[in-house]
DNA sequence: TGAATTCTTTGACTTAAAGCAAATTCATCT
DNA sequence: AGATGAATTTGCTTTAAGTCAAAGAATTCA
């Protein structure tokens, strides 16, 4: 397990700064642990800390008004986020902040970090790349809801998913539920469209295992 | 006719930086005239520069392959946006900026501008704030296209585009494709809508003026 | 092991949205 | 003023997506 300081001196945002700031970081976050399918954040709620991930994965997600759920993204360990509230006073979390497994999490209040922040140019011109970042995601999921029908998402989020497996069978790890939440759907419309893909020749799959054969298809229908 | 000098002194983002960093920025700045509907930045493109609409309006659009557009917002005069270029070399524009009306622009290069933000820790705060109200404004976007149907989302955008015409009958000046194009479906389907709410009393419509009646209703509709 | 629970899968049905086409009205331009 | 073109409106048709319900695995837990 490696130390906070270890993680702040190899850190994408932190490494550039004075030891001495780095330090001092070290000894304000405040340490935190959540278990699988805790909720860090609620949705609404204004929280006007700055977060780095120690140590798991966290769902970002968004709930309708009648409790569908739309997830965004994942974060993983060495990833960062923040409440709105931490850079616009009183501004409410527009997603929910979910520990999808156990997680470590180091936390700084608002006043602990912005004044290092405009202490220091570089500090915030790479936190402004990190936003700009977290925007184009919004804008790809923007396209995909605007644009693609549900099976061209799946498509997409299939390769997503299982990038990594080359032609390999591996189990089925995310719940239709899962799938769907991601992709704005229903697990109904995710089971039929898998079968849909798998009656084609794209995939094989049965109640518990998947095997992506043509990645090239789900390429073409994704739009990439 | 303001000077963009004045522009710099008061602008939100640039008016705590040093009098002689703003006198710089004033000279270094590309003046660049837009008549309506002119492109000025494609979708795609690498455009590694930040603006400053001194006079006008631009539309911020998403164009799918098929050429269906989403109009994602209006910036209007003082506000800022720029290519992702800009903060990450070699990155694509994800929208498509386009003329709303005769435009006045100021451009900064990426190397005119790294160097200030950089050395001004305020500067690049201020920054980060703009971009994280863009961020909110994907945010809502991705709300409404995930969790609401067309007709909810054109009861906001009635609210949005009439909102200071408290009971009055005023010229629809947006075209129904317009109106499409910002909450992501056809003109047909806005038509239809447009006319159920008329038909519920909630607004009055000719062919060329329209009237709210039940603002409340709308923003019921909207889930305000 | 067996019972309970959670997931997956399918069929039948409903609904929202979109596409197409034609008629109508409005705006613009000589 | 009359003609042209653009925008609106409406009916009809098609399609994608979602809902509901039920049956059939897998998994978990006592």
């Amino acid at each position: 397990m490696e130390t906070l300081i270890s993680l702040i001196e190899d850190h994408y945002l932190f490494k550039n700064l004075p030891k001495e700031i780095q330090t001092n970081l070290g000894r304000s976050a405040k340490k935190q642990a959540l278990a699988t399918q805790e909720i860090f954040i609620h949705q609404g709620e204004i929280w006007p800390h700055f977060f780095l991930i120690a140590d798991g994965e966290i769902n970002l997600s968004k709930e309708s008004p009648e409790g569908r759920i739309f997830t965004i993204t994942t974060l993983k360990t060495g990833d960062v986020f923040w409440g709105l509230a931490f850079f616009h006073e009183g501004a409410a979390m527009p997603v929910i902040v979910q520990a999808k497994s156990d997680c470590e999490m180091y936390t700084w209040r608002r006043d602990q970090l912005v004044p290092i922040i405009k202490e220091n140019g570089v500090f915030s011109w790479n936190l402004s790349k990190i936003l700009v970042r977290r925007m184009q995601l919004a804008s790809d999921i923007l396209d995909d809801l605007a644009f693609q029908p549900v099976m061209a998402r799946l498509a997409g989020l299939l390769l997503d998913l299982f990038e990594d497996s080359e032609e390999q069978i591996v189990a089925r790890e995310f719940t239709l539920e899962d799938m769907a939440a991601r992709i704005g759907t229903t697990r109904e419309m995710v089971c039929r469209h898998l079968y849909r893909f798998a009656e084609k020749g794209v995939i094989d799959i049965s109640r518990t295992e998947l095997k992506i054969k043509d990645r090239a298809f789900l390429k073409t229908q994704a739009g990439i």
